[in-house]
DNA sequence: CTGAAAGCGCTAACAA
DNA sequence: TTGTTAGCGCTTTCAG
């Protein structure tokens, strides 16, 4: 009923209506339509009256701004990019968590997210500067896996953010959590339990972060004056299929040995691997053996895993603002952020795959 | 050692070279630059002199195509919106996982993904016009909880698809999954199981996708010959928290008398919420009580959850593969898609969290 | 084989 | 208060 009855033609028409149509249906020029529709900011008033005219030849027009052309002038597109590894075999929590905060942020400040999904970092460095040009203001790199050399693939003309980057690149503003101390804090934890023997399944060696977090679990040892047993750091990839694989090529290789009391998996992912496998085997978690995760993501949270929480939300929120901040300091409307570098803390989340160890040991079958 | 000496330069560099600049550096007209750097259709060819000249210029200044440019020419921008309500409190999992099927699939069209977060659908059906101003080429909505009221909204010049949309709009392509034939099947299976009292935490009556559940819920007690037990149908919204809120209160409200065999939750959300109500209470799953889900998102596979596979990713992968066809069609590359309407099987996928139903009654305390 | 000119839609600077 | 001009960076058409 309230449908104007002029709406009835086709969908998907070639072309919406311009400034210059506009200014032509309300007889006047297309720059006052773009002061009245688009706020741009004329040297001059435009009177009320013509001000109507210009109006209501928009809503009669159905008139739409090009965000391209708006673009092209004023350099800049609202858009933010976010660039990330994403599997295809299994989906990425990490991310998930950092893309809300992230979206959500740039949300309030006006600003749209675009996600470029590289298929891996080595390939992935290459393909940033295609990604920097002009359809995005500036770029977020999530945990992305490169070395110092790969600063020649980071354009000048993009401000840039890093959000638990392995390596510091000039000029790129990189935000992390305290990994290390959340590792030690989380084992420092087992060893008061009591636990002894705590394998440790960690994230690949070439990642920042899993080398902190295995230096968290050493750390912990050396200050409860406890040498780590030998053989119980084991370096994979950050997914479940890894954490099966690990935990099922650890327990073979040790048959006949005593049971670990205590998996400290380097991430969520990992750790829902290891419960696949304890499961498998009949093993009770927690009362054979505990089993902790970090990151706390959703999957801890589903499987109420004991886990080190990273603000992973925070960390996307406060890259967003920082990035805003960039790209208004380039385009000469503030100053620049000051800070280089961010470290949030991470807290201990207690679950329920964390106990006292067994009073006898188990053996591994 | 491999960094050349001259990338010493600071970074955010106001501008990025330009074709006119290319073709100044290399002493021809940035036309010529255009056809070697960007493959623009020119009606002759370049010689393969000026062609490395041009080369070699671009990559001294380090040019870079400008996408806004490119698109205010082309009138494509090569990047799909997904436009969906995101929550600031939960995190969305059935929108991680189509969204990596959106993702996927577009990368493979060389398409980037940009995500629109909207508040809610009651705001956010009036904000779908300044989404598709040209930074778009196309949209997708996913699980768009409007009316067809709404049609208004959806603007003539850009091609929309749709995931599990509440209505259907004229012009625009909708996937969804047989989600009364998942509920019936899951329903029917727990009746051949022997549960009699199946509790039904539904999602919101405007949702036409709760709905359909609650009418496989329906049509499977018919099937069965079985009444339903009343007061057994219960609508909420789609998360946790109002599986959590649900529950409770019914079972308050239903305070000494027989406690449900088994739980049917609207979605995966819902039923992590009642597992917490489970859990808190000391009822066992699915000892006591059954409990299975709907989507079999990661939180199923994480609490091993019992539920109603929807084929998710493979509906983003679809919703992307079709919006871009249309986009081409409508740019004159393509014949349009004559599908308009494609419903995916649903599969049961059977968790821990289902089993036969106790020999007597448990009372509700 | 190459260049000049015009235009995509919008906006800032300058005239009137 | 309003219009004219020029240009953002790129591409296509048409003339050389």
């Amino acid at each position: 009923m309230s449908t104007p009855p002029s709406s009835t033609k086709a969908r998907t028409t070639r072309h919406a209506a311009t400034l210059a149509d506009v200014g032509r249906e309300a007889g006047v020029s297309a720059m006052a339509a773009s002061a009245v529709l688009n706020g741009a900011k004329t040297s001059a008033r435009i009177s009320d009256e013509t001000r109507d005219r210009i109006l209501e030849a928009a809503r009669r027009l159905n008139y739409r701004p090009n965000a391209t052309a708006r673009a092209l002038t004023h350099r800049r597109m609202n858009t933010l990019g976010l660039a990330t590894t994403l599997s295809r075999d299994e989906l990425n929590q990490y991310f998930l968590e950092v893309f809300n905060g992230v979206i959500e942020a740039a949300a309030e400040l006006g600003q749209n997210t675009t996600v470029f999904a590289l298929p891996d970092w080595a390939q992935g460095a290459a393909r940033i500067p295609q990604l920097c040009d002009g359809r995005i203001d500036g770029l977020i790199l999530l945990a992305p896996l490169l070395g110092a050399e790969d600063a020649r693939f980071l354009p000048d003309h993009t401000p840039i953010v890093s959000i638990h980057a392995n390596v510091d690149f000039p000029g790129v503003i990189n935000l992390e959590s305290d990994e290390e101390a959340g590792a030690q804090a989380m084992v420092s934890h087992l060893l008061a339990l009591g636990h002894r023997r705590i394998l440790h399944l960690a994230g690949p060696s070439h990642s920042l972060g899993a080398r902190r977090r295995v230096d968290g679990y050493r750390r912990a040892h050396e200050l409860a004056g406890i040498e780590p047993p030998p053989d119980h750091v084991v370096v994979g990839d950050f997914n479940t299929e890894s954490g099966r694989r690990l935990l099922t090529q650890w327990l073979q290789a040790h048959r006949g040995e005593e049971m670990p009391q205590a998996i400290f998996a380097g991430n969520d992912a990992i750790a829902m691997g290891c419960l696949d496998v304890l499961t498998a085997r009949g093993i009770a978690v927690p009362q054979q053996v505990s089993l902790v995760g970090f990151d706390d993501t959703v999957l801890a949270r589903a499987a109420r895993l004991a886990t080190v929480r990273q603000p992973l939300r925070e960390l996307g929120q406060r890259a967003a603002r920082l990035l805003v901040d960039s790209v208004d300091a380039k385009l000469g409307d503030a100053a620049p952020p000051t800070v280089t570098n961010l470290v949030l803390p991470t807290e201990l989340v207690v679950g329920t795959t964390l106990g006292a160890p067994r009073s006898q040991p188990l053996r591994i079958e």
